[in-house]
DNA sequence: TTAAAAACCTGACAATTATCAGGTTTTTTG
DNA sequence: CAAAAAACCTGATAATTGTCAGGTTTTTAA
């Protein structure tokens, strides 16, 4: 299922009905691993990912990686430099292959004479700002087993699960540490504790088998007791 | 100096003029220390802050509270909530007496079809969300010391100096320690160490004089080195 | 298929920050 | 102005997380 960040619908490409009635779309591909783009990059226009993940991250001034969000299908990327005329904050880089359609400058703010869309772009917005408040609030107030728990099921609740119950989303540890604000050592130690408890499996490349729905309880009930 | 978060201006009041356009605007004051919206809250319009200033917080699900911002003249609170219409999903509190003009739901969707309006809007939404984002950096990445720094300085750049060169917000230790997402006692602790290196000196009820440019400076470095 | 590289893991130890349990000083209020 | 309340401060100690310096396993590529 398919949740629109556009329109709030779960099941429809909204925007990319818009972007297509735009002629002049670009369809791009990007392989695993491969830069989107880059912080302070002047942008020529707006990315739309039709399928698979990507990461938003910024380099603190301490030389580390802090990841911001990982975006799926359905996504917007890179509109708040347009709209503000400025340079990207962030990187964007793919994490599975990548398939998005790319929509020049001059197109988007065309489209973007359209009360509807506009409307619906504010109201993306202001969900978004609201997911990074929240953010704030858990990498502020949180130990990091709280962090990791909050992290394991929003990547669940985000991507879900493939048929034998395995996050579909394949991370690297040092992905999870950069997202959640810790190290690898610790990430990696904490994820062992889960394991110990019986709240996840650890295994081969797949790396997580979520024990069903009362596990997921049990961590949704860590994160918000103390 | 203002800075107007709406046209990016530093001097005019803009949204404030197309507000007053709108007959239906009550002015309200609120005292030090009042609630102006708690979360969870049906509001039934937005705020535009005229004068003072207010923290935006949230609890953690560990029962403390987080301080995602501390907002001043020219800011919009609760556009969030009434765009999505869902309920407030921050808590916002007068610091200093706070007069506000109170702008009904059904007004703001009015003034939201102006186009004009509305891509300024989105303008600001995009500045803040470079924002939320530096702050999740800067959360996940940063040890106190650099938290602590970064706060002052933000803190000198929003809102100034006043004639003797304190910073002219004064803060509790509680709300410094709530926004940098530490314990009062380490703040305390931490705001000695800067003092003991003369970055800052604590004197009485106005709690900081900011010692000129040079440790401005200091301290900016101290940020960006790790 | 075997090196090389990347990713993962572990332990010992150090640094950072929280917690607790008191203090003192300042501000507010009857 | 005195008592109460709030804000601030301190030290001792514990918990959390980072750092370093190695390992092992898995993946990639020649």
């Amino acid at each position: 299922m398919f949740y629109c960040s556009l329109c709030q619908a779960s099941h429809t490409f909204c925007i990319q009905q818009q972007i297509n009635d735009h002629k002049p779309v670009i369809s791009l591909q990007f392989n695993e691993g491969e830069l989107i783009f880059d912080e302070e990059q002047q942008l020529r226009g707006i990315y739309f990912i039709k399928s698979g993940v990507c990461k938003i991250s910024k380099m603190s001034a301490n030389g580390k990686e802090q990841i911001i969000h990982f975006l799926g299908e359905g996504t917007l990327l890179g509109i708040r430099s347009i709209l503000n005329e400025e340079t990207t904050n962030l990187k964007a880089r793919a994490l599975t292959p990548v398939s998005v359609c790319f929509l020049s400058k001059k197109s988007f703010f065309e489209i973007l004479k359209d009360q509807n869309f506009i409307r619906q772009l504010l109201g993306t917005f202001a969900e978004y700002l609201k997911a990074t408040d929240d953010r704030i609030v858990i990498m502020g107030q949180n130990k990091m087993v709280q962090r990791l728990a909050h992290f394991l099921i929003k990547i669940h609740d985000d991507f879900g699960e493939d048929t034998l119950g395995n996050l579909k989303l394949y991370l690297k540890r040092e992905d999870m540490a950069s997202y959640i604000g810790v190290t690898i050592e610790s990430t990696i130690r904490m994820l062992k504790v889960f394991e110990r408890k019986g709240l996840i499996l650890i295994q081969g490349k797949t790396q997580k088998y979520w024990i069903s729905g009362s596990s997921r309880t049990f961590l949704r009930d860590s994160v918000s007791k103390r």
